[in-house]
DNA sequence: TTACACCTTTTTGTATACAAAATAATTTAA
DNA sequence: TTAAATTATTTTGTATACAAAAAGGTGTAA
């Protein structure tokens, strides 16, 4: 289930401090309520969470792991800010780790699976048909996740969640023109067909192209906005 | 307090304590002066290494970041053990991301970066004819940072450090049938030679294979380890 | 002996305290 | 008034202290 997330402090210590600290402040770099270049005050952070300042700093130590932050030598953390060429970089890693998912998924892929990835491209039409923006986002991104997921390699979906976060703080979930998205629907189609008849060649390659598309278009969203 | 042993502290602290614990817990680590299955019990740790807890916990939280350690609730972190199902998966992955780095350094390579690479090779196959394991399994190693650096795409060279510094805790430098040896530094030949002509879809094939009959090798002496 | 309860010790989790570095503020000199 | 220098304050880095949980040990009862 979804957490409620109402204001602040309602969340209950789930398993360690350090780890509730650091599902937090991810949450607040992917919100936008810690802009990139922002540095982390760990005395605030402290109060804002009712936490001490021990596990606040062991989560942010695992944030920079994760590659969210920066540290800064005797100057504590700074939310990471993605360069064009980083994103650029992203994403061909993206794309061919969605294409190793592509490549896989034809082969190992349950009939349950490739059934409830047909399912997600029927909800995705629909909300394209309605011009259900947030709709669409949600349902493309649980499309690819079931994709990875059919693919049957922990590793990889490690890896994929690990950049993807990264890539999330962009915020380039809103601005998206008429003919991009019908694009990008038609991408969605002929790659659950790919998935569905096993074509492993085919679903790899529409992966990587579908990717590559999309870089271009998160190029060119970010070059206009600075 | 029983710190001062004179084969240690030769290290200086180079940027935080927490960051050069860490390095120096990954080394115990890949050494396998911590072995996979074990508890790392801070007191020790903390007295060998001359520092108090916190940032030896912080280092602690940056490794099971990086996948190293495992974190148990209430007791503490555990060198992290890999399955053979997870071995393969993740050779899965390194073979899809050298076919990238083949991919991109073929288009992007410098001149100076190709001729490196075939210097390299030359050494390799000397270390070969002299039957010199160590020396090769280093030369080898660098071979691949190489082309990987040539990619120009530092977050695929983050990401190949970080797995392979997991998948370096096997051990595998050992044991190796001359044919196997035999063929692959004849696959290396051919790499650097399709490196040498740019040519692209060749070099990736050739990496992702070269993996992937590594990870067969692997695979094959771990189970017979166990 | 074996099994179980109870107590002791160890180990981890969290909070606080102190030191050093960096940032901000203020004073003083040109 | 501006700019440099010096002091004060804040913020981070590290160490220690205290609390809770787990591991280990002892003794007793069946």
């Amino acid at each position: 289930m979804l957490l409620p997330m109402s204001t602040e402090k309602t969340l209950i210590p789930r398993q360690g401090l350090h780890d509730a600290v650091a599902d937090r402040l991810r949450q607040y770099v992917v919100e936008g309520k810690l802009l990139p270049g922002q540095r982390l005050n760990e005395r605030v952070l402290c109060e804002q969470m009712g936490v001490s300042r021990t596990p606040m700093r062991e989560a942010i130590k695992k944030l920079a792991g994760e590659g969210l932050v920066r540290l800064e030598p005797n100057r504590g953390a700074v939310v990471h800010r993605l360069t064009p060429d980083e994103v650029a970089a992203a994403f061909e890693v993206v794309a061919s780790m969605e294409a190793l998912s592509g490549e896989l998924a034809a082969q190992r892929a349950t009939p349950d699976q490739i059934q409830h990835v047909l399912d997600l491209q029927d909800q995705m039409e629909l909300a394209h048909r309605n011009n259900d923006l947030p709709s669409y986002y949600r349902i493309n991104s649980e499309i690819h996740a079931a994709i990875n997921e059919a693919a049957g390699n922990p590793v990889l979906t490690e890896m994929f969640r690990s950049i993807n976060l990264r890539l999330q703080s962009l915020r380039f979930r809103s601005n998206l023109d008429q003919k991009k998205w019908d694009a990008a629907v038609k991408e969605h189609k002929d790659i659950a067909n790919a998935l569905a008849s096993r074509d492993q060649a085919k679903l790899s390659l529409l992966l990587r192209q579908h990717l590559m598309n999309k870089r271009e278009i998160v190029l060119k969203l970010s070059e206009q906005e600075s």
